[in-house]
DNA sequence: GTCTATAAAAGGATAGAC
DNA sequence: GTCTATCCTTTTATAGAC
């Protein structure tokens, strides 16, 4: 990891701002430049181009989804304990940053070939969450059934309503903030108990 | 419903394609224009502006999304049929539309503002979900839980693998097109039977 | 490294002929 | 209604002084 400037992570942090709000498109470079207080050449100067800058910030966003996830599968004692750490993560996660959800969603439809780079790179491997709940319904702990079909349901019962927050927030919840952010926050503890009839006791 | 000519039609049809896969700002009016065999002026022509273009391929994509459901709720004998067509049939819409969930997710989310008239004019009211739901509960025909809870958990499970289809067929399909394509045409069937527990049987 | 000023290009919108 | 040509604003990117 090399070393930043001060100015260099001043730029980045704005530019993760305004780029997760607003997606590669919307976004302008003289909004980042101001949110940085700095000067709009400076952008230039540290990162060349537009997609140049996009590019690290949508890099650091991606890797943001899995030191969570990892430290869940090795620190847990058992699949029920895994489920609810991960959950719970995740939902903090999105809870403090709505945003990245639908910024990585929308971005990775519209131009797929940017995860290529950073799926060889970066040391994720979903592969091993599905072997790891595969074993773990050969053991009689897990329902049997696709562990594939498992982790896309979990998936989306964590991320879709913070992907879907506005939606959800005027349409059930006829635009009751509060009531649907303490929806969501209870979603830490539901999901789980949602998921539970998969789970086979131990006895 | 004013007639409309058919340049108009071919112009929506094309706008419809370009926003849908690449969001209102990463679109270009050139580019509609090109799709529908036409020329640039002709959509100021009939649309005044980019914005108000928009707005009526928005509210038409908006609009896809309910009267399924309608449908559904009112021809079901019972929740279990409910539920199946209801999954079924949103299942078929977006394997015929893929960019559908993206596209309406994340202009909701850039704009939320955009939803308010629709919601007004439009029929549409996921408040009488909630309310069969409850209803069902009351009877004992479903699991007795929050329904707002209920109807998030299966719109996630039916909407979210689309929106991250990119995402799941890299990361979890290993970038396996036709495994991934047949996983989501699967779920028409493979939602129902993961959200079985819920059901009661009657007898 | 940081700034001001400006080039260069893109893209939305309009005028006016047919 | 449809076209070509063009205007005008916005926005990315660079040159060059300090």
């Amino acid at each position: 990891m090399e070393i930043k400037s001060d100015t260099e992570k001043l730029i980045l942090e704005a530019a993760r701002k305004v780029f997760t709000e607003k997606g590669l498109d919307g976004a302008r470079m003289q909004e980042i430049a101001d949110r940085a207080n700095i000067n709009k050449a400076m952008l230039h100067y540290y990162f060349r181009s537009k997609d140049k800058l996009f590019e690290s910030v949508f890099k650091a966003a991606f890797n943001e989804f899995w030191p969570e996830i990892t430290k869940s599968i090795n620190e847990s004692a058992n699949v029920e304990d895994f489920l609810k750490r991960a959950i719970s993560s995740y939902v903090d996660l999105f809870m403090d940053k709505p945003f990245l959800p639908i910024f990585i969603l929308s971005e990775v439809n519209r131009t797929p070939d940017r995860l290529e780079s950073l799926i060889r790179e970066g040391g994720v491997n979903p592969h091993l969450i599905v072997e790891y709940l595969k074993e773990q319904m050969d053991l009689g702990k897990l329902k049997a059934m696709d562990p594939k079909e498992l982790l896309v349901n979990v998936i989306s019962l964590c991320i879709f309503p913070f992907a879907g927050k506005s939606l959800i927030e005027r349409m059930i919840f006829q635009g009751d903030k509060e009531s649907c952010e303490s929806f969501l926050q209870e979603r830490k503890k539901s999901i789980y108990e949602f998921l539970k009839p998969l789970i086979i006791a131990n006895n």
